[in-house]
DNA sequence: CGCATAGTTGACTACGCTCAACCCTGGTGG
DNA sequence: CCACCAGGGTTGAGCGTAGTCAACTATGCG
């Protein structure tokens, strides 16, 4: 039993859960809020950044149907980020109070939300990794072989904008874009629409 | 209870503990290695740390007395980093197995366990937060004021070479030296030997 | 048809890295 | 007690590359 099974969840729980929809750019929940629940995205796509009055913001998360966040709220009274919808979507909110209860009581539950910790922790370390590349064009080829690796594929297709995506790399648009022509010339990638094929996946 | 509370942990943990001690530069496990335990450090200092073919060299973390890592074992097989001691070192091993019942079994250990994984992510995001800062000397700054704040005071102290630290900020430790000559000029920070003196500890 | 947004490209600037020389400290051995 | 050495830290010169700003193109929508 995982959290989104939401018809198989315990009595309580299941009759605490809400459901919302928000519109494109609305935002969840900002940063310093007081922390009242946990959330798990139904539809749509939710953007999880952290805004600090030094330097730009920083996009922590991109999370999609099934993803969840704000796991730190049971831990702590504000949200250390802020979550906009990006576009459309619905969102399913577990309050604080009645999921921890939920957790301590069954522990299926408990390994799901652990789970999804260590996911956390394992993405926040890829990225890190990202970021220690420096030269520009490597970094977005080592972020493709990522993307294209987490699907088992070997093509990826954007359905965000390429200037947002760059600057989640910490590239300008103007970066990102010389990169991807460079790794093209290179000949690592082919490009069609919106669509990236990868020529020799594997990461060297 | 907590982790750490070794003679008052449930019998059957307590009982498949162990204590092993390590000299400088020897390392516990490899980024790898078959993922059989958690650890917490007793005393010294451990580097945990990513190697990739691509780049640098990453540290993920500097855990020293009371610290722990490697949460990953419990839901992993094996391990996604090396952990080194950088100087003469002790650390309590627990074994995969038994830490896994005993956390099924005690909610009070369980609460403990996931605080230090909601720490460690936390840790993550100040670490990508600073990353994210572009200039040297800011980001130095702020890294110095992250450190107070962690310990509530308005001077640092380094226990570690210079050049370590600008490493695993990201920095060359020329440019390390020079952003500090220079908050040192902007009158931002004082230096006595290695400790470090803030002056403005509002974080701007 | 025109506007707005996204993406590309060019010219210039800025800043961190590299490499190298130099300094300073502590430890060791004569 | 001093000479030497090694490691860590600082400083300088030159280079490379990402950022910025701006112009231009392409696409989609009113």
């Amino acid at each position: 039993m995982n959290l989104l099974s939401i018809d198989r969840l315990p009595e309580n729980l299941r009759h605490a859960i809400a459901l919302r929809e928000l519109a494109p750019e609305q935002i969840l929940f900002r940063q310093g809020d007081s922390a009242s629940a946990f959330f798990i995205v139904e539809a749509g796509r939710f953007r999880i950044a952290r805004y600090v009055p030094e330097g730009r913001s920083l996009t922590l998360q991109i999370a999609k149907a099934g993803d969840s966040f704000a796991e730190i709220t049971l831990f702590s009274d504000v949200y250390a980020y802020t979550a906009t919808a990006e576009i459309a979507s619905r969102i399913i909110i577990y309050p604080k109070r009645e999921l921890l209860a939920a957790l301590h009581q069954h522990s299926d539950l408990l390994e799901d939300f652990m789970t999804r910790l260590i996911r956390k922790n394992l993405s926040l370390i890829t990225q890190l990794q990202l970021k220690n590349i420096r030269a520009a064009h490597r970094r977005v080829l080592q972020y493709l072989y990522f993307l294209a690796d987490a699907e088992n594929v070997d093509a990826v297709s954007f359905d965000r904008p390429l200037n947002q995506i760059a600057i989640d790399l910490g590239l300008s648009p103007a970066t990102f874009s010389r990169a991807l022509t460079r790794l093209e010339q290179e000949g690592r990638i082919v490009r069609e629409q919106n669509l990236i094929r990868l020529q020799n996946s594997s990461i060297a």
